[in-house]
DNA sequence: GTATGTTCCAAACGAATGTTTGACCGCAGC
DNA sequence: GCTGCGGTCAAACATTCGTTTGGAACATAC
């Protein structure tokens, strides 16, 4: 696939689109309307939809993945604190997106997608794509928190995926909910800011010993 | 709109097809051949596809609220810690899925759903529904979370509200993995018991002093 | 027994979808 | 000058979608 101009401006106007709406919301049409290209073109340089879809990710994943190596390669020890590489983790994040050249808060947006509705063949791409760096970056953190038990950081990692993409990936309509209520902008940079200690927080919470809780099942 | 027995299947069949699918994804055909009815039954029950996705949400949301208000009358004083009302929040939402009979992670399901996809309309019906209850438990936390400013309060929220349903909402697959890795099942509410705590100190953490962290941009 | 209203059903409707087709254009290589 | 080729285009393809229709079946009320 020859990358011409009629390939970027696809990718750009889905890339917009799928964030907005969804995949199944959005037409080839109004992609290739918005692009400003004839219908056909979709299949003749991306071969289906599905196809487009994982290109759309690929074009976003990929110099995530490089950056966030360089970036544990140059700031991150032997035995890195987890507020180093949670820093590190949205540092990589906001740099690639400002190399892409597409906010960040629409690659969340489709990273919220890709779990959220029913794309296995993207589930599948993006692990092949994306799992080995994933499982460095999870190594370095669990290396920072000895104190927890595996299945417990597991959850905490999901926990942390959670608030993280939520939040960022809405961070467009929460920032004009917080303009309208307390006449004071935001900046993804400051969301960021107040996201890494409390998930760094969260993280390092003591466990609640068992039983302490709730009576168990 | 009576509550006979089509009515019951349609939408038995709707709320686990659209948590498993997503809105989009899920056509009418494919609920009513589940559900063993005829195709016209859901736009004569509900008048259309957008109302019957409302009154699969409907279905939840009263028996939840209902559940919250009355727990928060019952336990929680002029008062209460962050820990209190968080726990009272998550046994709501397990009794209120026992009271209606489907698990309560197809709800969380749902409500991501709800916020990802392109549904106006649902996240209207939603405010309209659930807003005033909502209100309640979120001044009781802030009550609960003095030392918070506004703003960093309103975003843990976020925080809280994106770990929750993204973890719950995926907790079949997580588990899966879980077994997979280490060999010990895990029930949904052991997952609550690792969640009450993260969240309950992640909202807890102190504000990171202004100018310590990242430069402002 | 007839009238009335509710529920169900097979069939069709128009619109929108992803994909394919075959002609057309510009441009290189021989 | 002809040929191959990458790219574009309008048009059509076959499906699938949500919705509507007209009548059959049934129960209840008078």
């Amino acid at each position: 696939m020859v990358h011409n101009d009629t390939v970027e401006r696809i990718l750009d106007a889905a890339s917009a689109l799928f964030a907005e709406r969804g995949f199944a919301e959005t037409s080839l049409r109004t992609i290739t309307s918005t692009a400003g290209v004839n219908l056909a073109a979709v299949n003749y340089h991306f071969g289906s939809k599905k196809t487009l879809i994982q290109a759309v990710f690929a074009r976003y994943l990929q110099p995530f993945c490089e950056t966030l190596e360089a970036n544990l390669d140059a700031r991150i020890g032997a035995r890195a604190g987890a507020d180093e590489l949670l820093q590190c983790l949205f540092d990589s994040m906001l740099e690639s997106a400002e190399r892409v050249g597409e906010p960040p808060q629409r690659f969340m947006r489709l990273l919220g997608l890709a779990y959220t509705q029913s794309q296995e063949h993207l589930r599948r791409f993006i692990v092949a794509e994306f799992g080995a760096h994933y499982s460095r970056f999870t190594g370095l953190l669990k290396a920072a928190l000895p104190q927890l038990d595996p299945v417990a950081f597991y959850w905490r990692l999901y926990f942390m995926l959670g608030a993280t993409v939520f939040t960022l990936s809405s961070f467009d309509s929460i920032r004009a909910i917080l303009n309208s209520e307390f006449e004071r902008d935001s900046s993804l940079e400051q969301a960021v800011d107040l996201l890494v200690p409390a998930i760094s927080g969260m993280l390092r919470v003591e466990q609640r010993p068992p039983g302490s809780g709730a009576p168990a099942p």
